[in-house]
DNA sequence: GTCTATAGAAGGATAGAC
DNA sequence: GTCTATCCTTCTATAGAC
């Protein structure tokens, strides 16, 4: 009983997130994913009751797997500059196996933006922010990182390595034409973008 | 007549042009547009048949306008440095001032690769950079930058300045919380991005 | 819990009058 | 060229049998 319940919500679950990333919330059908689940669509409405929460359940799953995959950065007890490197070997790592992600979630988020405001709820970044400014107080010395540039260095981080992936598709066929491959491009990103970013924001 | 219809089909596309910006292209509703232009339905088709030619004369003009955008970049005659701090003035000086289009170009490119392959017919971009490259080739001396690393630095500049856009609603939410205005914060950027990359490419 | 059948609503598109 | 009325398809959602 609360097995075959499992596998089968389960399933739906899957099928409706690989649906909704491809598809988006409005272009995705209730058909497309019951047909992707092998069963039949009354059994969404059962499982799920309306398109509305079974979006929700989705977003709200996703948005928690990336957020979950941000926050060792913060903690890990590493030296700026490995911090930095580690953070695009881990977050590169992940859009790899992830790559529609950032574009579902940028996406979503920018026509209702009310969803962000609810998952942020428990967090300040500019609390979060001067905490890893304490954290490394001593080596900053030698770093242009002060408080009030923060929001800038923080934002282009994370813009080196998601960008690529939310305008996947345009930079596949730039690069098609250029004969650079999409899959070498990002396994290269994860040198260049910290280096690129230790360089400049050294003294 | 010639006068009536032009007024008429610029209203049309005007309406058709927002809507779709903030709803996209399955989320869009042609009585929305019609209500916004102040015409009827039926007059929606009249003028553009069907919902996807109206989309794609919409997409067509706004992809066009985006390129033409970009283009003076390569022909400026300037040194390196200041065509990098002209190309990030100009560039965020246009997105402030169409802060939707990135989140709109990217999302509806992802859901449909074709419309960006034919945008891209005319464009060869090894063959665009390879020239910046002769064009600058003493200056380069001082620099990081070899044609194998052009991918990489290009997709990151063009990270830069678009990525806070794409994620505007992100970064609103953030900083809102963090006391940092997202309108000074992209002012700053112009600025900010140009030093960033020329510090992390100087040898 | 799962299916078939269908209700009910919405949205794109067209016919036809003016 | 513009409007009203309406068709027709598609899609979400539910009823009801098993």
């Amino acid at each position: 009983m609360t097995v075959k319940e499992k596998q089968t919500e389960e399933k739906i679950f899957e099928a409706a997130t690989d649906v909704f990333i491809r598809k988006g919330k409005d272009g995705a059908r209730m058909k497309e994913i019951a047909d992707l689940a092998g069963i039949n669509k009354a059994l969404l409405h059962y499982y799920f009751r309306t398109k509305e929460r079974l979006f929700n359940a989705v977003f709200e799953q996703i948005a928690e797997v990336m957020l979950r995959k941000l926050a060792p950065v913060f903690d890990e007890k590493l030296p700026l500059e490995e911090k930095i490197r580690f953070f695009f070997r881990e977050h590169i790592a992940f859009l790899q196996q992830n790559p529609g992600l950032p574009g579902f979630i940028l996406n979503e988020v920018n026509r209702n933006p009310e969803r962000i405001r609810k998952l942020m709820d428990n967090i300040n970044p500019g609390a979060l922010w001067s905490t890893l400014i304490e954290k490394h107080s001593e080596e900053m010395k030698n770093y242009n990182i002060t408080e009030n540039r923060l929001p800038q260095i923080m934002t282009s981080m994370a813009a080196m390595s998601i960008f690529p992936f939310a305008a996947r598709s345009v930079l596949e066929v730039m690069f098609e034409k250029a004969g650079v491959d999409f899959n070498t491009y990002t396994e290269e990103r994860k040198e260049f973008a910290a280096d690129f970013v230790i360089k400049a924001l050294k003294k």
